[in-house]
Order: structure tokens, then sequence, then C-alpha cells
DNA sequence: ACAGTAGCAATTGAATTCATAATTACTTTT
DNA sequence: AAAAGTAATTATGAATTCAATTGCTACTGT
């Protein structure tokens, strides 16, 4: 059925560097030593730096050379264009799901969906979050395509780590839920262009940028700036104003 | 400027290894030897197997545990849903172009788009190839998205090794040269939506899957069919005949 | 004769060891 | 006293070694 899900060393020590980075026990930009990891999860050097090796190809931390691995620095721009990559994939999962998705699967999803408004009704901000996430992970499921579902998955992990949304406005949130509302409708009709253009225009995406930009200002996210030799600022942070 | 290039020797380990399966000198499915490649490269089996773990998650190989990795055997779908994947990336990638190209990128454009049609008179199949990749390239580049650029990239090398096209009907091709002039045209006008509903249609992904189509029904990619275990071998040689 | 179990060979997973590069501290010179 | 250069220490890159799991083959029992 679903797929075998091998369990070596390596890969066990990624996810938990992977939680380490999400949970910003690793913090953006430090430096990550190898012993001092390997201490810690109680393995090797040699599984450890084939988890480094990996978490550099899936974008989660960089490696320099001879000189060990740091987390990366999310910049806004990075988290921006990831969000803009994001919303182009809901978008083809929402065409490719309009033509691959079966009656139980829509039913499914609306029993989601009504759930999801009632925790808007009692203004449940987490428990609608999680129904929202549940939703459009039916969404991608039903794409029914493999490589689209294992390339959002990754780009969702890179920027997990800033996606609380604390602050949800209620024009935004009243909005979101109306976007839903077409959603489900399109989706009941198989009309996939629909479909696909509002999940591109998804107000998630957009709104979690905007208070991102607030949020990566603050200096939370890159303590130091994103400028590591150079001295010279680039625009990236002042753009966030404009 | 562009990104310093890391040459570590598990990354050169690791291209290597892509070469090898891009030209088809390992066999899909095929069982990968670290001793053999050891001896083959050179080197230790500490940067091959990190080199193998990073392959495995930039999806060219898989790994079995405990033994060994194998090269992925290309099925029609999965080729398929890199191409939808990889089409809707390169919408992404026009509307953004739109937005941030430069006109000296946009005259160079159109150079190469003006090499290309004269590749075209001519017949010139590869040169036409290669000055058509440059361009795809160009509007890539000039999204200024490097997610996006990295996982096209990404996904492109996973199929590379089935893009030969060889045979291009006139038809086909005279429909693709149509759709790049109206590719040109809506760049000049920095029509994004145009641009990218055109990029996202381009006939070349459509062409390519249709005439894959037959190239895998023949067994030239996947020898032993999809089924890894069964003893059955099912129709793979008399399809070649019909 | 066929099936099941046990033993052996081979290959991968992980750890330890060795080498090389970088950083830091200390000393010397200006 | 400050700066620069050299040496030493620390950390990463690579190789070798050790252990464990797997697969194959042979033998025995039914």
């Amino acid at each position: 059925m679903s797929k075998i899900l091998q369990r070596n060393l390596y890969r066990e020590v990624a996810d938990r560097i992977g939680d380490l980075i999400e949970h910003g026990e690793l913090a953006p930009g430090e430096r990550i030593s190898e012993k001092q990891l390997c201490e810690k999860f109680g393995v090797s050097r040699t599984p450890l730096r084939e988890a480094l090796k990996v978490l550099a190809t899936e974008g989660l931390i960089e490696l320099l050379p001879n000189r060990g691995a740091r987390v990366v620095r999310l910049t806004f721009k990075k988290v921006k264009d990831t969000y803009d990559l994001m919303a182009a994939l809901e978008g083809l999962s929402g065409e490719l799901a309009c033509q691959h998705i079966s009656d139980a699967e829509i039913a499914a999803i609306r029993q989601l969906h009504d759930t999801m408004l009632e925790h808007y009704r009692n203004q449940d901000l987490m428990a609608y979050f999680e129904i929202n996430r549940k939703i459009h992970e039916s969404i991608l499921a039903a794409s029914r395509n493999d490589v689209l579902q294992e390339m959002y998955s990754n780009l969702s992990q890179r920027v997990k780590r800033v996606r609380y949304s604390k602050k949800m406005t209620q024009t935004f949130w009243r909005q979101a839920v109306q976007d839903h509302e077409n959603m489900i409708a399109a989706l009941e009709k198989r009309d996939s262009q629909k479909l696909g253009q509002i999940l591109r225009e998804h107000l998630c995406n957009k709104l979690e940028v905007a208070t991102l930009a607030g949020v990566i200002e603050d200096g939370s996210l890159s303590p130091e700036n994103s400028a590591e030799n150079s001295p010279v600022h680039s625009t990236e942070n002042s753009a966030v104003n404009s």
C-alpha cells in the first residue's frame, strides 16, 4: 500500500536534526558541530555526516567546504520564493485532483470543511489550521502525482519553522474561509481550471508572506542579516518596507 | 556572483554517477555495488556512500536497506508526473519572468529566438534543441526565483536520460515554433498571464510525453516492467512486435 | 523428490583511525 | 603597543576496520 519506510540510521538522524531546526533548537546561521551532534544522538560521525549531506540537498542546511555545516538563514526573499512555488504546486494539485478524485474523497473533504467551519465559528485558530492543513493534504493526495507530493512536502519542510501565523486578522480569516467555500464548490463540480486558480490565489500563502515580512523584519529569523562576507547589505530588507 | 561551487568529493562522485545513469551505463533497475564503483572512481566507500544518499534524495536512485542501491526505473507514469510538474514550473517561471526581466535580457532571448528560427529553416534538429534549451533557461533565470530554478533543475535531471526526442514530426515542430513566436510576443509585452499559459501548454512537454509513451512501451526504459518481484515476465517482449 | 533449516560467503551499515585544512593564540618585530 | 606571521590545536574530509544482515547453497529429514 503505502511506501515501506526504511529505517536507516542516517534517515533517523536527518529527521531528528530537521526537528531541531524546526523548533529553533538549532538557530538559523548557527554552525553545526559534528562531534556535538554525535554526542547528542549517540551515533558515530559516519551516519551523521550522511544525514548532513542529505539535509543539505533538501535545502535545510548548507555545507561550507572544510568548515562544516550550518542552518540556512531564511531571508524574506527565500521564503517568498518558496511560497510562490508552493502556490503554483497547489494550483497544479487542484487541477489534477479534479481529474482523479473519487466521490468518496470529495465527501471526506466536505466533512473536513464542515468541521473547519465549526472551528471558525468558535474562533479556534489552532483547530482551524489543523483541519485546513488536512484539506490541502487531501487535495494533494488526490492529484495522484507522487513527484508533486514529494516536492511540496520538501518545500513545506523548508519553511516549516516560520509557519506559525499567530496573528490572523478577521478580514483575512473571513476571506480564507470564503476561498475554501469556493474550493469545495469547484471540486464538487470538478472544475479543474477554477480550483487551480483558487488554490494559486488562495490567501493563506499571501497572508503568511505578509505577516512574515513583519516577523523577519523583527530580526527573529535573521539575527545578523543575510550577508555573510559581503559588507554591503542588499535591498532585501529595505524591500520589506515598500 | 553565482554560487560558490563546492568541490567536495562526494559531490563529484554524485555527479559522475549521475552521468553514468544519464548515459545508460548504469541500467535502470540495476543494482549498484559499492565496491565496484569505489574501484571505478578510485575513492573510498565513505564519500561514495554519501553520494548515494544524496542521489537517493534527488530521486535518481533508491536505497534498499542492507541490500544496496539501484537505479530508479522510469515508469511512464513517473515521467508523465514529472513533466506535468515541470510544465507548471515553466508556467510560473514565465509569469515571474515578465515581472522581473530586463530589456537587455529580452533582447538576448529575441536574438536566440532568431537563431533558432534559422536552425528550424535549415531543419537542424540538434542545433534547434540546443537553442530551445537556452531560451527556456533564460526565462527561468529571469524569474529571479532561486528555489524554482533549483527544483526545475532537479526534475530535469531525473528525466534527462529519456530526453532525446529523436523523432519530431513536421506538424509538431511547426507548432512548437509557433508557440515560441507567441512566447516572445508575450514576453515583450510583459504579459505574464499569457506567457505563463503558453509555457504551461507548450507543446514540448506534451510532445515528449507522447513520443515517450512509445519509447517506454518498447521496454527500452523498463526492461522488466514496473513489477519488482513478480517472477512472471509480462508482455514486455511481445509488445515490441506489436 | 521436495522442502526446510543451517552454515557460509558477500555486501552493506557503522565506528574508529588517519590526514588535511582552518582557526586561534602566542610570539616576535616594527 | 599593535600587527603580522608562525605554530599548535581543533574540526572536517577520507580511509580502513569491524560487525551485522542478507542471500545463496548444501545437507538432511520427511
